[in-house]
DNA sequence: AGTCGATTGTGACATTTAGCACAATTTACT
DNA sequence: AGTAAATTGTGCTAAATGTCACAATCGACT
């Protein structure tokens, strides 16, 4: 099965003229890690729907950077399609995190098929209310959380994407979560004496409780 | 010029077909200040898209709230939307904050008009985006800007939505802005020394500078 | 005028998080 | 092995915010 058949599949996209435009106008690639899909302050050209890898999108406003969320296989991200819709200047950043496969779909297309095919319509509304409801969390988590509980939740995320194992530095990870590296460091110094994770270099391991 | 009629302009709902069904299925309410328009948890049955006045919307979790936004006149609970898209339970409570007019939309409808007709396609899309960058500036507020600031901000926020004079105690004041009131008394003070404010009993007066 | 409850002011202190400084450790690369 | 750069550990201190206690003030109502 190649790309355009996961993603018809994946989306219930059954009507005929919807997937060869979908195949006529959607172009796929391929990308290493790193490379930039929209720029904050840019025209959007295409919307971009992960097919493998990932894409982290985040936000700069002066010298700091907020994590917005990650887009996973078979998402879009729902900022790229809010400015689609809007027709503005993309409001974040976006760059793949992994080896990632993605299709693209010219903007001109996206508002228009929402409204011609319902499929279309489903993915896209979807997409704005799961996003929405990501952010929520993300919201709630920020407002009531104390940064331990936000790092081990982070932690407790990033293993069920991969494994028990995750590969990140501390900076990273203080910059994931809005903090510095210092407050990362001594939180996980702690939480490994409390038996929950064993800390080695670049590198956390979970342990299952 | 009666509250439907309003909404059609507003809306640029111009489909004479789309105008009968919310005639047909639409309910017109005036709902004194403190009535409940949806509560969390629970069903929602109705879509309302507020007249005259507004809703306050927040949500609850082990004894603390977080308020998530207003509803002001021409605009719908995006989150009751996104509630009505998915069939599920409301994810926050919402209350007539003042003497408020709606216009009530049976859910059923409101997914089915939205393939239907564009401008209503436009309505609910333009909701979720307006309301998911609502949502965006306040997490960065809370992710980067100190409690002052967003008192601050606040408040004068407040005062476009009516006057100099923001009729509201300390205590609510904390409550909006997830903290406690010794917080907020404090830095009211601080304000009022550097002249930026001027603190009354349940009321605060902006000063132009 | 007097009472009561809600609101506001404020000092003292605790907790959480941030920032600085510097040492120790690990990896990559010669 | 030896060096450089990145990463991690940690003591000390500061700033922001939260908590407790209690007094003062205000408004509503008798």
């Amino acid at each position: 099965m190649n790309e355009f058949e996961v993603l018809f599949e994946a989306l219930k996209i059954t009507e005929p003229t919807l997937q060869k435009e979908i195949l006529t106008h959607g172009v796929l690639g391929q990308y290493p890690k790193g490379v930039f899909v929209v720029e904050q302050d840019k025209y959007i050209k295409w919307l971009a729907i992960v097919i493998h890898g990932s894409v982290r999108v985040w936000q700069e406003e002066e010298e700091r950077e907020i994590l917005l969320y990650y887009v996973n296989p078979l998402e879009t991200c729902s900022l790229s399609l809010a400015a689609t819709f809007k027709d503005y200047k993309s409001l974040v950043h976006a760059r793949t995190e992994n080896n990632t496969t993605l299709i693209k779909i010219p903007v001109r297309f996206v508002k228009q098929w929402s409204f011609e095919y319902q499929s279309w319509f489903r993915f896209t509304t979807q997409s704005f209310i799961t996003s929405y409801e990501d952010l929520l969390m993300s919201y709630k988590s920020l407002a009531f959380k104390r940064i331990g509980e936000r790092l081990y939740d982070y932690l407790i995320y990033s293993k069920e994407l991969s494994e028990n194992k995750i590969h990140i530095s501390h900076k990273a990870l203080a910059n994931e979560l809005g903090t510095t590296r210092e407050v990362i460091s001594r939180l996980l110094k702690q939480m490994e004496e409390e038996g929950r994770l064993k800390l080695h270099f670049k590198m956390i391991e979970l342990i299952n409780s």
